[in-house]
DNA sequence: GTATAAAAGACAAAAACGGTCCTGAAGGTA
DNA sequence: TACCTTCAGGACCGTTTTTGTCTTTTATAC
């Protein structure tokens, strides 16, 4: 249960890779890959969600490549998680506008511990930045 | 991300149901699976891993079914969650001898960051015990 | 115009999920 | 003993998700 996907995984090992280069330096996705040791398309993808979400910027054409779009002590792991895998939900009834099949939707005793599991998870990944986790190397 | 599955929920829905029983009393599995709207053939499932992890009792032939093994005040949320999930893995560097495929099997820095999520989970989940969410209905 | 590099989307194998079904074993009961 | 009840265990199966690959298109630099 709550296992992080290849995917968050690969994510977090990429974008540590751009927190580790000079700040405004380029990468290209290649050189990215090769150091993460991911496979280079499935990462391209990944990069793609970052950019959608802000945390890269991405440029197309010779001297292309990614930069982060922010300083690295503003961006959290759980925005990195996020990206990629969508929001920390431990249970369905906290989906947005969700709700619960049982019970004409009405939340049961459990929906609570959920959404402190939920608090928890969010609160130790809002609390980590990529700049903390470069630098820890 | 962190999502559980159908079969933790009909899990806990079944074991909540035994414990808004009369203590002792033997609930039989097609009770149990009308009571909690969950399909009977799963949940039948469900309850085999219980009772292999010593939270039901089974009893077979006439008069059989299924009682809780403990007082429910000593039965948390955690147990019955990773009976039928297994244990709570934000990542597979947690993995008991598992360890991290990369840099010669050397935890990296995020490591740390997963063990606090668990720890957080874990704390949550073992912080409710079947009895207090049966009691508050 | 041409080379470069990311964007976007189609495709696919493998695994996990969410069950169903059947046979068998254990325990009552007549 | 024969039969009925109830759980145990395993085979099976369709769908969805994961984990990628490949091809085409678009934007940019030179
Ligand atoms: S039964 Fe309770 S915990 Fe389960 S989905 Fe509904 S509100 Fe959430
Ligand atoms: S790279 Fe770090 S976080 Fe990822 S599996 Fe290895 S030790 Fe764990």
């Amino acid at each position: 249960m709550m296992e992080l996907t290849r995917k968050g995984e690969y994510a977090i090992r990429g974008i540590l890779y751009l927190a580790s280069q000079p700040l405004g330096k380029v990468s290209l996705i290649s050189e990215i890959a090769e150091a993460a040791e991911v496979p280079q398309t499935f990462l391209a993808k990944i990069f793609q969600s970052f950019a959608k979400m802000g945390i890269v910027n991405s440029y197309r054409g010779t001297g292309g490549g990614f930069t982060l779009a922010r300083h690295p002590g503003k961006i959290t792991l759980r925005e990195v998680v996020e990206a990629v895998e969508g929001p920390i939900i431990p249970n369905r009834c906290l989906i947005e506008g969700g709700g619960c099949d049982r019970r004409g939707n009405l939340p049961c005793c459990v929906h609570e511990v959920w959404k402190d599991v939920q608090a928890g998870v969010v609160r130790v990944l809002d609390g980590v930045t990529i700049e903390q986790l470069a630098q820890k190397g």
